[in-house]
DNA sequence: GAAGATTTGTTGAAACTTCAATCACTCTGT
DNA sequence: ACAGAGTGATTGAAGTTTCAACAAATCTTC
């Protein structure tokens, strides 16, 4: 069939309630954590994974699929936070062509510090704000959505 | 009180959940839109804004709040549509600052085309693998995420 | 009615992401 | 053991977004 199957006004609402809240939100988490504590969410969710990983250590192609990045951005922004003295970059010893990355003290240090305020904004603009049945309709949702995309991917 | 006050494992859970899904989705909604019609997600909600304004067209200010982009932003952007022909640029009457954006007759017959696919895809991997019920409650809940951080900013 | 403050939109440079190409290593099948 | 296919990670260039600075027009207030 060619004639598109339309949302209908219900849908459409909610889809776009989703839209702009989101958009909103992670713009706002952005700057937060940006001029807090200058990180980026894409480089905070590294030092997160990083931090819940097994001596603090990854090889990046698995912490590109924790953080959902592509392997090239993470080349590059783990790069960064290599500069920055945050994350250090070593060889992995079974597969040569591997790298880890692993959390320094530091970067662990700065971690503690940023989640904490980072935790306190998504509870503030995120899970306080909404009514607790909605929210684990929204933990529902969106794990659907997750699974249906990596079906494709 | 400086003790942050952590999420509990749902809350964690559901948080997460919704961070995975929606990374995903917007990856696959943006390379979808782009792939087959050249199109970013930004580019888009800025011809679907202007789609539904009187006379399809829209100062910058009020665009780049409809689409929830900054002024700069909207206007790097803007160039590149006009660029396409997509979009065309003319002075406002009432406030000599003011600069009107308008939906070229192009811009709208890409944007038909664009829109279909789009929806469909929105349909296949948000809206028909969410519980109906469980979709009302994101609509809820990122409406109240929205309205909260639209009194912050 | 003019000085000062605010609003609107643009600009260029810096920072970041994407894309395609590349190199090095590992796996497969013969 | 070797050729070829596949995987892991990086690189540079091109494209996009952010940031700070700016110019022009409007609003305020005295």
């Amino acid at each position: 069939m060619t004639e598109p199957r339309w949302l209908d006004a219900a849908q459409q609402r909610d889809w776009r309630a989703y839209i702009e809240g989101s958009v909103r939100l992670a713009d706002l988490l952005d700057r937060d954590l940006k001029s807090k504590h200058g990180l980026s969410t894409a480089e905070y969710e590294i030092l997160v994974r990083l931090s819940e990983a097994p001596d603090r250590r990854l090889r990046m192609a698995e912490l590109a699929e924790f953080a959902s990045q592509s392997r090239s951005r993470l080349s590059h922004t783990v790069a960064r936070l290599e500069c920055k003295g945050l994350v250090a970059r070593g060889t992995c010893g079974a597969d040569k062509r591997g790298v880890n990355a692993e959390l320094t003290d530091e970067g662990f240090a700065l971690l503690e510090r940023a989640a904490r305020d980072h935790v306190a904004t998504v509870r503030e603009f995120f899970i306080d704000v909404i009514d607790p049945d909605d929210l684990k309709a929204v933990g529902r949702a969106f794990g659907a959505v997750a699974e249906r995309v990596a079906k494709v991917r």
